[in-house]
DNA sequence: AACGTTCCCGTGAACGTTCACGGAACGGGT
DNA sequence: ACCCGTTCCGTGAACGTTCACGGGAACGTT
C-alpha cells in the first residue's frame, strides 16, 4: 500500500535508486547522506527526501568494503547471567566503546562444545576475539585461522595466543593469613568441582595453608552456583565438622555458603568465617557483606581489549608480565 | 622476520594473493576455504597451506556484500551491570543465537544523551535494533532513518515503532491483596526518583491500594541502586513511621530496603514486609528471599528479538496485544 | 575577450568476495 | 574413432558503496 513506485518488489533499494529518483548521480547522493561539502542545499534536501521516501538504508557491507575503518571485536562469554562474566563483559564493552569499536557478544551457554562452533561463526565476522575458552589451544588455533585472540583468566602455552593472567597468589595468602590472625586453624575450601585437574586457586590455597602450618586437605567440590555453594558447604562440614572458616573458589559459591551457614544456624563470621574470590559488587549486598579476594574486573576487561587492539593494529603487544591482574584481599563482614 | 614473500608490506592479503601463491584461481581458493565440492584433495590442501602461510583472512564485508545472509541486530542497554538488564540481554542473546543472528551490544552507561549517538553509530552497522530508550520518539525516528526498531518496557505512541509492553497491573494488585490479607493496612512504596512523571508502577500501586481502601500516599523516591533503596526506606519510614509493608519500584531497590531494614532492627517480614518488582534471580539469594512481582525476562528478550525479526523479514509483525509480558506475584520469604 | 576561481556535479575505478557459466582433461563405453 | 559423462578448474560479472578525478557553469578580474 505504500507508494513504492518501483515495479519490482523484493530487490534492495540501492544508492542508484535514490539517485535516479532524485535525478542526480550516485556520488551526489553519497555526498548528501554523509554530510559532505560540495553540494547545494536544495539538492541535498531533495536527495534526503527521496532517500526517506524510498526507505533507503546504505549497505554496511558495501560501505565497509571501501572505507576500511570500522573494527568489530567478538566477546565470548560462558554465561552472561553469571555476575562475574557480566562485570567483565561490561568493562570490555566500556573500553571498546571508548575506542569506537563495535562488540558482538556471544554466550556459549556454559557448554564448552559450543565454543568451537561459535569460533567458527565468529571468525568470519569480527576482526579479533576476546573471551573465555576452556578447550585446548591447538583446537582453538584450528578454528581461528590466525585471528587475533586474547584469552582471559587462563594460562597460555602456545605463543599463538595472548592471555590475561589472574594472579591471586598473594591475595589468597593474605586471606589465609587474615583467618589465621583471627584465630582460625581449621580452614576449609570449596573448590570448583567439575574440572579434571585441581584449580589454580586451590593450589594457591594449599601453598598458603602450608605456609601457615595448616592442613590444606579440608576441601570439598562445589557446583558453580549459589545452590552448589550451599551443597558444597554441607558436604564440607559433614566431612570436616571442625572447620571454622572457609575459602571458596568464587563469590557465587561463597554466597551460597553464606546462605547455607545461616540455615544451619551458624553465625557468620562468629561461627564460620567466609572468604570468596572475585570481588563481585554483588558481595556487598549480602548480609554480612562478603569478604573476598577481589580482582579488578574493570581492568581485566580493559586489558583484554587493549591487547587485542594492539594485535589488531600491529603495534607491539603488551608483554606477558603486563597482562596480569592481581587479586587482593578485600575485607568486609563475613570474615 | 616472518617469511612474508610479498614485497609491499601493509596491504591487505586478499584471495588473489593466495591464488597466486598457490598457483590457482580465486574461485579455487574460495572453494577450498568454504569446503565446496569441485576441488581435488591435494589442490585444496595446497591452497589451505598457502592461505595459512600468508595469514589470509577473508573480508567479512566483501563476503557479506555478495551473500546476503548474515543478519546482525543491535542491542542497546542502559547498564549491563544492572542485573535486570543483564537478564534481558542474556535472553535476547539466546533467541538471536537460535536464529543464527549476531548481536552487537551497546551500553549507554545510563546516560540518555548517549542514546542518540549510539543510535547514529549503530544505524549503519546493524539490520535492526532492540533495546531500552528513554528519549522522545520523534528524536529516535530522526536518528534511525527507517531502521526496524523494537522498544522494550515502554509504551509507544508513534506507529513507527514496536514496543514490548510490561503489564504489571494484575501482579501489583495481587501483591497489595497479599499484603492486605496478611493484615497490613499501612503500605508504602519506594518509587523511581529521577523521572519527571510518576511511574506506571506507581499508578498500578495507587489503583490497587485504592481498591483495597488503603491510602496510596505513603511514597518516597529512591535511587536505582541498593544504596538508593536503603536511603529511600529510611526516608519513607521517617515520613511515615506507621508503615509495615513496602512495595518497591524494582528488586534492586527492594534489596537495598531489605538490607536497611535489617540494620534498623526491623525483622522481615514480621516487622516489615517487602515486595519488589522484576523477579530477578538475584532475589532468591537474599535472606529472606525476596518476594516480587516477577516478569519473565526470558520471554521479554525473546519477544523483542522475535518482533524485530518479523520487521526485518517483512513478515507480518505481531500485534500490540501479543507484545506484552505480564508480571505476576511470586512469593518468597520477604512478604 | 581571455583567463582564473569557485561552486556543483558526474564518470570510471576500486574495494574483495561469490555466483553462474564455460571449458579442458581424462576415462570408458559403443 | 567417436561420443559422453565426470571431475576439476578458470573467467567475467555482480554485489553497493566511496574515492580520485575531471568538467561544465557562473562569476569576477585583467
Amino acid at each position: 500500500m505504500a507508494s513504492s513506485s518501483g515495479p519490482d518488489s523484493s530487490r534492495r533499494v540501492t544508492i542508484h535508486d535514490v539517485a535516479r529518483s532524485a535525478g542526480v548521480s550516485r556520488q551526489t547522493v553519497s555526498r548528501a547522506l554523509n554530510g559532505k561539502d560540495e553540494i547545494e542545499r536544495s539538492t541535498k534536501q531533495r536527495v534526503l527526501d527521496a532517500a526517506r521516501e524510498l526507505g533507503y538504508r546504505p549497505s554496511r557491507f558495501a560501505r565497509g568494503l571501501v572505507r576500511q575503518d570500522t573494527t568489530t571485536i567478538g566477546l565470548v562469554i560462558p554465561d552472561l547471567r553469571n555476575p562475574f562474566f557480566t562485570e567483565v563483559a561490561a568493562s570490555a564493552l566500556e573500553s571498546a566503546r571508548a575506542r569506537g569499536w563495535h562488540v558482538v557478544v556471544y554466550d556459549t551457554a556454559d557448554r564448552p562444545e559450543e565454543e568451537l562452533g561459535t569460533l567458527q561463526v565468529i571468525g568470519s565476522q569480527v576482526d579479533g576475539v576476546v573471551g573465555y575458552f576452556s578447550c585446548a589451544e591447538d583446537e582453538l588455533d584450528r578454528y581461528t585461522r590466525g585471528m587475533p585472540m586474547v584469552l582471559i583468566g587462563r594460562e597460555h602455552r602456545m605463543a599463538r595466543f595472548s592471555s590475561i593472567r589472574i594472579d591471586g597468589e598473594a591475595g589468597v595468602h593474605a586471606a589465609v593469613a587474615h583467618l589465621v590472625a583471627r584465630g582460625h586453624t581449621m580452614i576449609g575450601m570449596l573448590d570448583h568441582d567439575n574440572r579434571a585437574e585441581p584449580s589454580l586457586r586451590r593450589e594457591w590455597f594449599t601453598a598458603a595453608a602450608l605456609a601457615h602450618g595448616i592442613d590444606p586437605g579440608r576441601v570439598a567440590g562445589a557446583g558453580q552456583s549459589a545452590d552448589g555453594g550451599g551443597a558444597g558447604l554441607r558436604a564440607l562440614l559433614a566431612a570436616h565438622p571442625e572447620v571454622t572458616a572457609v575459602f571458596t573458589f568464587n563469590d557465587i559459591v561463597a554466597i551460597g555458603a553464606l546462605r547455607e551457614a545461616r540455615r544451619l544456624g551458624r553465625a557468620v563470621p562468629a561461627d564460620l568465617a567466609v572468604i570468596g574470590f572475585d570481588g563481585l559488587q554483588l558481595g556487598a549486598l549480602m548480609e554480612p557483606p562478603l569478604s573476598s579476594v577481589a580482582l579488578d574486573t574493570r581492568r581485566l576487561g580493559a586489558l583484554a581489549v587493549e591487547q587485542v587492539g594492539r594485535l589488531l593494529t600491529g603495534a607491539d603487544p603488551l608483554p606477558p608480565e603486563d597482562l596480569e591482574v592481581r587479586a587482593e584481599l578485600r575485607l568486609a563482614g563475613s570474615a
